[in-house]
DNA sequence: TATCATTTAATTGTCGACAATTACCATGAC
DNA sequence: GTCATGGTAATTGTCGACAATTAAATGATA
């Protein structure tokens, strides 16, 4: 709804379990189901008016993207991520992007770079306008990352990335209202990654992407530590 | 059962549909289905002996393990690697193994390496014992991997390689019936790869694995081409 | 004979009910 | 007062049946 669109191409819902798995997914990223709480399956099937055979199949596909956990004969609680989980993201994140940032050097074609400069442009006018107000920001960094990966052609790694892990890093932005954290650095990164994947430099695509993405994880737990140190001069 | 034990940590199999899930997912590595034939609910039901509820629990379950390929009304299929995603897949090893290999050089315990040591020796014990047979060794080398992976101590890491991706490997080695490609340098590299983490240089050990499976990559698709030319040699 | 429409069979999606397991709460003993 | 034990309620796991969709088979027409 309010994404920038391009990326995500309206899933297809052909069935009741993919209604509803795009409702849920979309309620946790959003936080109306808040972090932790148990979910049960007769609450839901009466919320959403389905029967609980095609809730089950939607509940997996959640597990399955990590935005629930499971355990059988107990019950469902909404992924809760912890500050060792969200470094454990980065970590993946970067050894995967960095690999999408090579391939993309690769294979992407004349008319995906022209996209990628396309974010960019949106991306910078945007902050023009609004110095602060990082919330479009936020969507469009995604966007920018998101067509990376696609630039790398490489199917598996599209799944993993943007199927899977993806959600987990804006149900996090979400959990942790993580504002803009260093727009003006991120762009110029930003700029020097598709000018390395245009000149076809595989070797600095990947180095940088890499940067990139340990600069964000590293600003992340600079701000987390920030918090925690807060919350306890603050509470005791 | 044939494997070496230590990793497989018996999955307490609670319900049944993660009976189901195992014994349609050895099936499926060892060949016993057939890549790329239809599997229908019913037909498997009745072979199982259960109802269609829990099945498609684990049919989903090995859509999840990228093991069979389902669409919305028609059916799932086994799934059959192509050369194009067996490239893929080792470029995603190669990213995720590279990033295990350098965080198991700054995580991993005393204990943990004296294991891998142990899991070397046996290895090369076998390798004196029968040099061709390389049946064993294949077990070897991804309980080699295995283990550096769960030495990384990224929960998330070892969900994508362990639980998703190497039942891949292994189902990929079964289908194109990869027999050993080249023990005594695959041998060296494992050495040099346990110095590294024994001597917590992350960036060296990082960079060997990353070039191990490289190689390794590059072994499969020289041999694939080779494989491909003789057949159209042979039928045209 | 080839192509298209219609029918038909089979498979998947969905539903409600029953059984098994678990967690909670109350009661009682130490 | 604390811990153990039993019972009860609720949730999950499992099942069989019905509805909806798809693919194949049949037949009709150009």
């Amino acid at each position: 709804m309010t994404t920038s669109s391009s990326n995500l191409a309206t899933p297809e819902v052909r069935t009741l379990a993919e209604r509803v798995f795009n409702q849920l997914q979309t309620a946790i990223v959003r936080g109306d189901l808040a972090p932790g709480s148990k979910i049960t399956e007769p609450g839901l099937s009466k919320a959403y008016g389905i029967s609980r055979g095609p809730l089950r199949e939607a509940m997996r596909r959640l597990e399955t993207h990590r935005l629930i956990e499971r355990v059988p004969h107990v019950g469902a609680r909404v992924v809760k991520l912890s500050m060792k989980e969200l470094i454990e993201l980065f970590d993946v994140r970067e050894a995967l992007e960095s690999m999408a940032a090579r391939l993309a050097a690769e294979h992407m074609t004349a008319d995906e770079i022209a996209g990628l400069r396309e974010v960019l442009d949106v991306h910078e006018r945007q902050a023009d306008l609004r110095r602060g107000e990082a919330y479009f920001q936020r969507e469009g960094d995604l966007d920018f990352h998101y067509r990376i990966v696609q630039g790398s052609h490489n199917r598996m790694l599209m799944t993993i990335l943007c199927d899977d892990l993806y959600y987990l890093v804006r149900l996090y932005r979400t959990q942790f209202s993580a504002s803009g954290s260093r727009p003006q650095r991120a762009f110029v990164e930003h700029h020097r990654i598709v000018d390395a994947i245009e000149a076809g430099d595989a070797e600095l695509s990947e180095l940088l992407m890499r940067r990139h993405v340990s600069a964000s994880r590293a600003n992340v737990a600079e701000r987390y530590a920030a918090i925690l140190d807060q919350e306890s001069t603050q509470s005791q």
